[in-house]
DNA sequence: CGTGGAGTTGAATACGATCAACACCGGTGG
DNA sequence: CCACCGGTGTTGATCGTATTCAACTCCACG
């Protein structure tokens, strides 16, 4: 859940808004991942849909955060993600950014992008780590400590999806730690 | 589960190989980060000890990967992880290589760690997809397909370990996949 | 109003974990 | 060279956590 670098805030600002209403799909598998989404207002969200038909969800973007298929924008690949919007929002389309990455980055820039990816990595541990070692309801736990805006905003059907858990069992965990408290 | 750079290979031709016996640890928790071990052959491995006294893998380094904790590195903390030998190994060791990134990097180097890092994140992508996703079965199935090599040389227990589940579940996953092959 | 999605709750089920016993080596020392 | 030992993997029985399926409530929104 990385937000942007200084480098690509600047570019961000310089471009025109875009508005998005709850439940648009700003990005869907198969098409060219060529955008990409940073977020003034509102939250996205990307997410796979499995063979099952099950929604997984990949990553929440509330304000400052950008978001895409990287993989596929990088690879000039199609993409295997869903990005829609969680709430209405306010957005800045960014056109063709695996360009504006290969091109005409200053090696200061690019020790940015480092210091970012860096980070991204380091959530991505934690996250794998957590659903190789945590219960339910530490996996909720936790994630309602390092997100605690995002619990209010987000419909709990999602956040059960980003833990990887049912939202009945999500419920079940909530009624739980109520009960702790 | 990424492997060195061009600019890093470079690096560590330089050095001078250290012999390391199976099971020999390189890196503790509470220790600094300030080594990088890269295996020009063998095998080594990261790893956590959770609260409940079980291991959980990390990732894997066979030949041609570089292994440490990044974080720790990075960030001049004390390291979290584990980092030993699955198999008798040759390694190269760098030292601080915090500053290597930060200080004397050119253009070209620091572009391509960039795709290094996205490389990564890409395999930790597919590796939060699929435990949020996958049953045993498949997280294993998906596991010798994406790196047949490895299923031959590190104990069962260490993939059950890397997969989530307890070996005693990956033996009869196993048991079940002879069935249907 | 009334309709549909979100959340809750209950009951039955399934999957993987746990605990325990045992077989099968690979290595070590006598 | 062989006997023993410890670790690895297998198998069985039982348990626990989360899933599934279903019913119901409660709003938010038309």
């Amino acid at each position: 859940m990385p937000n942007s670098t200084e480098y690509f805030k600047e570019y961000f600002k310089s471009l025109p808004p875009t508005h998005v209403v709850k439940g648009q799909i700003l990005l869907r598998p198969g098409e060219p991942a060529d955008k990409g989404f940073y977020v003034e207002s509102g939250c996205l969200r990307s997410y796979i849909i499995d063979d099952k038909g099950k929604e997984h969800i990949y990553q929440f973007a509330p304000e400052d955060w950008v978001i895409t298929d990287e993989e596929a924008m990088m690879d000039h690949k199609p993409s295997i993600l869903f990005v829609d919007a969680v709430e209405d929002s306010v957005i800045k389309i960014m056109n063709r950014p695996a360009d504006l990455l290969t091109a005409d980055m200053t090696l200061e820039e690019s020790k940015q992008l480092i210091q970012k990816l860096q980070k991204k990595v380091y959530v991505f541990r934690r996250r794998i780590i957590q659903l190789l070692s945590s219960s339910a309801e530490e996996r909720y736990s936790s994630f309602v400590s390092t997100y605690p805006n995002l619990v209010q905003r987000v419909p709990q059907k999602m956040i059960a999806s980003y833990l990887g858990i049912t939202p009945e069992s999500l419920s079940r965990v909530r009624k739980e730690l109520v009960g702790k408290k």
